[in-house]
DNA sequence: TTGTACGCGTTATCAG
DNA sequence: CTGATAACGCGTACAA
């Protein structure tokens, strides 16, 4: 394989003035630069982009850590997010851990040897201290809502968000609610079920572990839902779920006199909530994914909030009693 | 930053010696060995990949090339590529294209200058030519089904795939049977609308361009989908529509008599088809990714080809007449 | 078991 | 406008 020197040989120049034609400088001769050109057509000759790498210290790779690539939720970040990567003339390196600390390490780690330029954490299992170790190393942004950090953030008020849905539920009558969540530990998770505590608390509602549903997301989880939500004592009027495919699994397994008796609020707003005109709460997640790989850039510390919004359908209803 | 030189300056031995502790060489003294880690840890050293890759000639990256990472089609794509491609320890560069050709070209060059070890294409827009002139410089794979050619392959027959549904629904009694695709000139409509025509000759069935529908893919796709349908002159019975995002579209559209009086096959094997109890072809798009990335390191060139099957629910109905 | 010297392919510096 | 030389950080044949 040909490589900057050889064609420096046969094109009778120093490998410098190569350099210099491939990289466009404007002090070579024309004569010189045609016949540099043609001898790089001739030998077909390819630079090495890893040596080039090494010399600047950069890739213009970027890391992206999600736990999963077919999830709607992640697939919207990973298009926003390669959307704008490609605009700016970058490539996108997938980290997709399951939730595996050992794979979410492996893209710090790489952040680390310098592959990549920098690194985008949709949703994590390892601490933030871990992460805020590597800052060290490279620009970091997460869709997170941390205080007192040094990372970038991006984020949501998923407290706000779901005490919203909440609110909006007992005001039309609802005092049965049900909650429901994906990872018991996770961020959003946290933030979600103190809201939902919280509400209950302030109206005087009673918690009830069994109106709690742990690890729904998916459009399939929405039938195991149903099947669970046949089971509790008290029989929930409302239900707020974290994700509209669960949403819209439970609303499709439900018979048409069900929907007409119980109230549903998702989450998300995607394209199937629309459809089966289910209320939801709007994530605009496709511009967070590009907000996250813009913050890359800044020189301070940015965080940035997105605002939710309550999307009113009808799969909510006033309770008569 | 501190380097390898630094390392055995102060552990006094010479780079050799990090470089063989570091590569965990057999034939280094224990404490030698225990010294250079001592160092190391003191320094927060960290190995310059970019170096390694130059030596080496080597990043342990392959590309994806997709056009887009929300569709279901093509995220599941990617979530199977990514399991094994963690398990063996190769990261995966999106290259989210668009069908823009640049971009395909981009991920082209990337294999050429060896920042890339090989690359998989999961759906393209420049010709199969052109991708094969890039074979010297890597293996590629491709999901589609090419005739004497020298990347690896791996496809089903949509062809074969979509006939095989055509005729179920004849078998049924059904002869205006609408098509749907999505871009007209991929390789997998040609195949598509290809099985549509000959179908229809064979079964002496008129083919009339207003009951083939280009241009949809999502869910959303099928709302559009159920108007273009109210306008045709021949009413279907029945249609067949390569997404089953779409066909879930176009049923939840229709209202409960539409949906007893028309019959609907999707493709794919979505979650919502077997929510919704739609008939549909089952491609096994995870399994498809994975075989994807094994070929690539297969020495010969390999075609592999996965089977379709039929499921039959309750969106098909037996025509009376 | 360890070290020397060179090579990987490119760019930066400085001199002319 | 051009070139010689060093440098990026590491691996490895060869010698000791």
């Amino acid at each position: 394989m040909a490589n900057l020197k050889e064609v420096a040989k046969l094109a009778g120049v120093s490998p410098t003035t190569v350099s210099r034609v491939l990289n466009n400088h404007p002090h070579v001769n024309k004569d010189t630069r045609n016949k540099v050109h043609q001898i790089i057509e001739e030998l077909n000759y390819i630079p090495n982009i890893n040596a080039i790498n090494l010399i600047k210290g950069k890739t213009n790779l970027i890391g992206i850590v999600i736990p999963f690539s077919n999830y709607p939720y992640f697939s919207q970040l990973i298009q926003g997010i390669s959307e704008v990567a490609t605009q700016k003339n970058k490539k996108v390196v997938l980290f997709q851990t399951s939730y595996d600390s050992k794979q979410e390490l492996e893209a710090l780690e790489m952040l680390k040897l310098k592959q990549l330029d920098s690194l985008i954490i949709c949703s994590r299992n390892i601490s933030i201290a871990t992460i805020e170790s590597y800052l060290q190393y490279g620009p970091i942004s997460i869709f997170e809502n941390i205080k007192n950090t040094t990372l970038h953030t991006t984020y949501i008020d998923h407290y706000h968000a779901f005490k919203h849905a909440l609110q909006y539920l007992y005001k039309l009558g609802h005092r049965d609610i049900g909650c429901v969540i994906n990872r018991r530990n996770s961020s959003s998770s946290i933030q979600r079920l103190s809201a939902y505590k919280d509400f209950c608390l302030e109206h005087h509602i009673p918690i009830k572990e069994e109106l709690i549903f742990e690890n729904y997301a998916l459009l399939e989880d929405g039938k195991a839902l149903y099947e669970s939500l046949k089971k509790t004592k008290t029989i929930p009027s409302a239900i707020v779920i974290s994700s509209d495919h669960t949403a819209a699994g439970l609303y499709l397994s439900l018979s048409e006199t069900e929907r007409k008796n119980f109230s549903i609020i998702g989450f998300e707003n995607q394209e199937i909530s629309t459809l089966l005109n289910i209320t939801t709460v709007d994530i605009p997640l496709h511009t967070i994914g590009i907000q996250l790989f813009k913050q890359l850039s800044n020189n301070s510390i940015t965080q940035t909030k997105f605002d939710t919004h309550l999307i009113k359908r009808h799969s909510v209803f006033k309770l008569k009693d």
